[in-house]
DNA sequence: ACTGAGCGG
């Protein structure tokens, strides 16, 4: 199931996104979108995880939590960008 | 003083 994830701090790397959803189920990919000129993060990421289930408590439990000291919003994903 | 809505490659 793809996560996003939102409201992130600017601070927030990719291994600390993965690191806070491994709590709740593997995970098979996260990361947090940054900028490719400003290498700063865009405040927003994606996440990975093969078992729904435990993709869903993810969700329940991190969406509108605090972390890295904002109040995320977690939320499923849509499908990637239809590039056409 | 950047930088707060939003869906990546």
């Amino acid at each position: 199931m793809n996560i996003f994830v939102a409201k992130l701090n600017y601070r927030t790397t990719s291994e600390e996104l993965q690191r806070q959803f491994e709590a709740f189920g593997e995970v098979s990919s996260a990361k947090v979108i940054f900028d490719r000129e400003t290498q700063r993060s865009k405040g927003f990421g994606f996440v990975e995880m093969p078992d729904d289930d435990a993709a869903r408590e993810a969700i329940q439990a991190l969406n509108e939590s605090e972390f890295d000291g904002r109040t995320i919003v977690v939320k499923e994903a849509r499908p990637k960008t239809e590039t056409y």
